[in-house]
RNA sequence: GCGGGCGUGGUGAAAUGGUAGACACAAGCGACUUAAAAUCGCUAGGGCAUAGCCCGUGCGGGUUCAAGUCCCGCCGCCCGCACCA
């Protein structure tokens, strides 16, 4: 062996893999499986370290469990359908399906080169037919077992593009693209019943034990149950052929302070008065225009329009409350009606205080704390109040039980009905865009909307499209959009909405199990390889993603495309941190803010202190940049020249508009593949933030070519060498082997590499015979081949190793190794530190207190005081208490 | 407002209630070299009266023979959700 030369080994043994076809995944009833799956990447055509970090922790994940034994699923594939490539299309021509397969392309040849684990041949994009169309033939099962349906719905409308935009899209009310403002269209649009499945998407939670307890808790305020009362208040003169309004609340102990009702401007009756009363019209236009982004929720101010209108009150018919609309009252949420108690409410206490509305206290609170100035009375969970001028007989801490007690006492009197809502809502999947997936239906006049045959699936998207003018360039493509009706064969229109990318990524883990095959799923695959046993992805995903996935394999299992085992798909969930870095900010002569890229400053240590100075900057000065050669007065001129000095600004997260990004390809052509994979994997725990550093990376390579020397002077040792410490790097090899293994499996890659530190150390040191050191070594390429496998492999061959490492049954470690013969004992006086002694490691406990007493710094501390009491925690720690 | 998490050297971080700071980065010193880089070796939480002692895991209490770890109360930072009735 000679130079480590990273650029040499890593083709060769990438090659070596795909011919023996090791990472190809294989059925195989013998041997228990393992499935891992990284969250699959858009081709924006690049990869960043976030993907480097993502998919070396599923390698990592996936080459130990098959040196242990298991038959491992570890495939790839492209979330490939979205609106940046319509967007590029628009902005620079050519087409979103070129520039799509292009960018994958471009990020299968970047992702290559890091040697990934992966079965190549089970890769594909959702926006292949062969996938798409599949998932065709899934949304017409979906339809027919009554997941699917249509409806009308509020969206955001962006009047310029004329598409449906997302929440996150609209950006102060206006369109993110267009700068148009938008509106509050209302469109027929599909759905899929997500809230059938509220209740058992959120009661599954509990079993899913290996997921981060934050994403849980996540999901579960996402699904947001309530446990509440629908309280119908009796209109004091029917209007618009209504004779009551059914308010929802999940107060229903504060009922007897309601003083108002308020209602949505989307509500019926809101309607109802609209259509008669200008005024009220214009009111509810208002609130609509309203925009839905979390500032303009946070800045209206509440306002409200009296009706006029009045109800009774359920519980004291002779009295009325007024009937308003609310622009804070949500349509989508409970009945779209509330009923108003000021008094222990701060929302409806600013709207009585603006209104002069009635404030009525519900409960009194133990003392003179009744009276209710600007602050609504919300008294604590524990705290116990008197009910009883409301509900009599009633004195109990306000909460759950006051709550439940109340719903009893008003449904015995027929004045309401216990519900349990969810803030669930539907899932709205239309998009007027032409890069998703059609939703294969047709629209004929006479039948109505008819899903395609399954025979016509794929419904593909056609080629031939322009991009020229705003809009769904489906909706005028007249040979795609116009065809006969699959049932009476008349002429009828092909639905031109297609579907959000979310459903695309919502079963492609159950397709990778049998990817090319003609139906979605094939039964024995996805009985052998599913679940997912660990996935790995953003926190990013947390909610959307994960939520719709646990929603898609229940209706996959509904319509027989899955087994019932899998209707929660992921085993055990990762959620990875983000690889930051720092950015350096100088600024121009106009005070606005310069910044430059990691490749362009240079670091120099002056006086123990790290100054960071732009490239460019040190010409100013009359320095060479790239020389390596810095002389006293170069440092001396860079702390005299203060404006020279960037401002670094720690653990950002990378974005190419502060310049603070490292692309994986230039560190793969510096150092090579195993170094960046390495170096992601270490130092910080992988489910927090890394940040990326160039000292940190070169130290890694250095590493590496320790390694790499070390491996070449102990291959050129004679074989007979002999040593005396055989027997101590043999059981470091074993600590090495528990430690390492225990690491990995842990999640705790970082402790991983420790050891692996540790161990290299240990062989760099020892003076053992020449046989055990590449015994040793060929286990340390072993430990390291997960992280990096291409070193593994050459150390592995260069010390004789039969074979493949990536094929070698991973090592045990052997616990008689474990343990030493002899270990030191801390020795405590009253809980500090002060003395130590080395002891057989089976010594009875008597015998190692008698040797603690004699040691002669415990007696110096003694200083002849009486033992009060003597701990001895065995081969742990010895405590002199006096 | 509701829910969750985190505070340990110059930095990233270790530590089943049992020797706080493993491992690494940055730094300093030394060797080699004409010199630099590279490489190798050493030092390294703070303080002092430096063979030693005292202090030290955000702050204040508590439990325990023993607390970074457990309990109570604060302070600070981060994340998620939110006109949700």
């Amino acid at each position: 062996m000679s130079r480590y030369e990273p650029s040499v080994i890593e083709p060769k043994w990438q090659q070596d893999w795909d011919d023996a076809r090791v990472f190809e995944a294989r059925r195989d009833p013998a041997k228990p499986k393992y499935y891992v799956l990284e969250m699959f990447p858009y081709p924006s055509g690049r990869i960043h370290m976030g993907h480097v970090r993502n998919y070396t922790m599923g390698d990592v994940v996936a080459r130990t469990k098959a040196a242990q034994g298991y038959s491992v699923l570890h495939p790839m594939g492209w979330d490939a359908f979205g609106m940046p490539a319509e967007n590029a299309a628009m902005e620079r021509g050519g087409h979103p399906k070129d520039w799509t397969y292009s960018n994958i392309a471009d990020m299968r040849a970047q992702m290559k080169p890091l040697g990934l684990s992966i079965d190549w041949s089970r890769e594909f994009a959702t926006c292949d037919p062969e996938y798409y169309g599949q998932q065709q033939s899934m949304f017409i099962d979906m339809m027919a077992a009554g997941l699917v349906y249509r409806k009308a719905a509020v969206v955001n409308w962006d009047p310029v593009d004329m598409t449906v935009l997302a929440n996150e899209q609209v950006i102060d009310g206006r369109g993110w693209r267009s700068n148009a403002l938008v509106e509050r269209r209302e469109l027929t649009q599909w759905f899929f019943k997500i809230s059938d499945y509220s209740a058992e998407l959120l009661s599954a939670l509990d079993g899913l034990k290996d997921w981060p307890e934050k994403v849980r808790l996540m999901q579960a305020n996402w699904i947001g149950k309530s446990r509440g009362i629908e309280v119908p208040f009796a209109l004091t003169a029917p209007t618009h052929g209504l004779t009551e309004l059914v308010c929802y609340s999940t107060r229903p102990d504060t009922l007897r302070g309601a003083t108002f009702l308020a209602i949505a401007a989307d509500h019926p009756l809101a309607k109802a008065l609209s259509a008669a009363d200008p005024a009220v019209d214009a009111f509810c236009g208002e609130c609509r225009r309203l925009g839905t982004s979390e500032e303009a929720v946070e800045t209206a101010e509440k306002l409200g329009l009296d009706t006029g209108l009045s109800v009774r009150h359920p519980i004291y018919p002779d009295q009325t409350v007024p009937v308003w609309i609310g622009n804070f009252v949500l349509m989508e949420y409970g009945t779209g009606a509330i009923y108003g108690c000021p008094a222990h409410d701060q929302r409806d206490l600013d709207f009585a205080r603006k209104y002069d509305l009635d404030v009525v206290n519900a409960f009194t609170m133990p003392g003179d704390a009744n009276k209710i100035g600007d602050d609504a009375l919300v008294p604590a969970k524990d705290v116990t109040v008197d009910y009883d001028s409301h509900f009599t007989g009633l004195t109990l801490a306000t909460g759950y039980d006051a709550i439940e007690a109340s719903i009893d006492w008003m449904e015995a009197r027929g004045l309401g009905t216990g519900q349990i809502r969810y803030r669930l809502r539907d899932w709205g999947i239309s998009r007027q865009r032409y890069w998703g997936c059609p939703i294969p239906v047709v629209h004929c006049a006479a039948c109505g909307v008819v899903p395609e045959r399954k025979e016509n699936l794929p419904i593909e998207l056609p080629y031939d499209v322009s991009f020229d003018k705003p809009g769904n360039p489906l909706d005028r493509h007249p040979t795609w959009r116009d065809v006969a009706c699959p049932t009476c064969g008349a002429a009828a229109r092909r639905e031109t909405d297609t579907m959000d990318t979310f459903v695309d990524s919502s079963w492609y883990y159950a397709r990778f199990t049998a990817p090319h095959a003609t139906t979605p799923t094939v039964a024995e695959d996805a009985d052998y390889w599913m679940n997912v046993d660990q996935y790995i992805g953003g926190i990013e995903h947390a909610i959307l993603h994960l939520l719709y996935s646990r929603f898609f394999a229940r209706a996959m299992h509904k319509t027989c495309h899955l087994p019932l085992k899998a209707i929660e798909p992921f085993n055990a969930l990762f959620t990875q941190g983000m690889v930051t870095h720092e950015i350096y900010k100088t600024t121009d002569a106009n005070g606005r803010p310069v910044y430059h890229l990691p490749e362009d400053v240079r670091k120099f240590a002056i006086n123990g202190n790290v100054v960071t100075v732009p490239k460019s900057r040190l010409a100013d000065i009359g320095v060479d940049p790239d020389d390596p050669e810095v002389s006293q007065e170069v440092l001396d001129a860079i702390t005299l020249v203060s404006d020279l000095q960037v401002e670094v600004i720690p653990s950002a997260k990378m974005s190419k508009s502060k310049k603070n990004v490292v692309d994986p390809m230039n560190i793969i052509a510096a150092f090579g593949a195993d170094t960046a994979r390495w170096f992601v994997m270490s130092d910080s725990p992988p489910e927090r933030d890394v940040e990326w550093t160039a000292s940190g990376a070169e130290a890694t390579f250095k590493h590496l070519s320790r390694v790499w020397a070390l491996c070449s002077r102990i291959g050129e040792m004679p074989l007979d060498h002999k040593g005396e410490g055989d027997d101590d790097l043999l059981r470091a090899m074993h600590r090495a082997i528990a430690e390492v293994t225990a690491g990995i499996e842990g999640f705790a890659f970082n402790k991983a590499i420790a050891k692996l530190y540790e161990f290299t150390n240990a062989i760099a040191r020892a003076s053992a015979s020449t046989v055990v050191l590449k015994q040793t070594l060929r286990t340390l390429a072993q430990l390291m081949s997960p992280m990096t496998p291409h070193i593994a492999e050459s150390i592995w061959k260069a010390q004789g190793g039969a074979g493949l490492c990536a094929q070698a049954p991973w090592p045990k470690a052997d616990p008689a190794m474990l343990v030493d013969d002899t270990v030191t004992l801390p020795i405590q006086i009253n809980g500090k530190r002060r003395a130590e002694i080395s002891v057989p490691k089976d010594m009875p406990a008597a015998q190692v207190e008698k040797l603690a007493l004699q040691n002669e710094d415990v007696i110096r501390f003694l200083a002849g005081q009486p033992v009060k009491k003597l701990i001895v925690v065995p081969g742990r720690i010895i405590n002199v208490v006096v």
